[in-house]
DNA sequence: ATTGATGCAAAGCTTTTGCATTATA
DNA sequence: TATAATGCAAAAGCTTTGCATCAAT
């Protein structure tokens, strides 16, 4: 269990970030810091919006979570199984309308090469790795076809 | 030439833009902007803090720099080379000292690794691809020395 | 009983915006 | 000359912090 990660490093199992937990557990998506105070509030009426950033950032810090950047000027939060989880995906931003598309239809290929390159980056810096974030920028087909209408 | 991705985009060329520019190429490293504006001043002290942000702002959105987000506060930015330039690379970013190792090294299974999804990307989305960030999150060697020491 | 965790409000900082001015095309 | 770009200062907004209080161990 997540939980039992902060335990393990010494933190303390509360009822604020328990909700928190779950709310990321049983949200796909790209959750802003008050996504998810608000999406606590109604069954944790007296989390404040501070706990959920210290509780963030511990979780970021532990590795359980991702923060992530895109176009608009909040940060993003998103539960962070590893590479291995079912909920793994990667990240698909358009240039142009700034949507983001998550995927993770991995052929057998893609994630046997990926774990290729990992041995390979230990090997030659010593840097074990524990998660990746992959974030491919380029144009979405709606945005193609818009440009082809101007022309 | 980079300037000229501006000026086909119905943007002026400015001194201003082509100070900012300048040092981008010049510079290695991940720069935040009142880092560039610290490094433009010298050359050309009108620049204020406001036009750097805008101006980077274009250069993200035309392709030709990347906005990352790191650990602290500040956005950094970087030329964005694209996948075949010489100063393209990733990122090894440790969990523990908040180090960013940059790599371009590639091995060539890391390549094929990342033509072919690209490629699989392309047909299953519709999705062309102009860019990638790619960043590892782990342990960096110092540090799991320092944790071996503690236990 | 200790000490970490929380909530609230205030503070901090990066980033954005308004507006008069300057400079590009 | 028309209009984009700039600089300055003020505003905005996300995130962090101080502190008294509450709760987990």
């Amino acid at each position: 269990m997540v939980s039992g990660k902060l335990k393990d490093r010494g933190y303390r199992t509360t009822a604020g970030r328990q909700a928190i937990l779950d709310v990321l557990t049983n949200t796909e998506g790209h959750l802003s810091a008050e996504d998810i105070y608000l999406k606590v509030h109604p069954t944790y009426p007296s989390i404040g919006l501070a706990s959920v950033y210290r509780t963030l950032d511990i979780l970021v810090n532990v590795g359980v979570v991702y923060k992530l950047d895109f176009k608009d000027r909040k940060a993003r939060y998103e539960l962070a199984e590893g590479p291995g989880g079912k909920r793994h995906h990667h990240h698909l931003i358009c240039s142009v309308c700034n949507q983001v598309i998550d995927y993770k239809d991995f052929s057998p290929e893609e994630l046997e090469l990926l774990k290729r390159v990992e041995d390979g980056l230990y090997k030659r810096y010593d840097f074990k790795i524990i998660n990746h974030v992959i974030q491919f920028y380029g144009t979405c087909d709606a945005c193609i076809n818009r440009a082809k209408d101007v022309v």
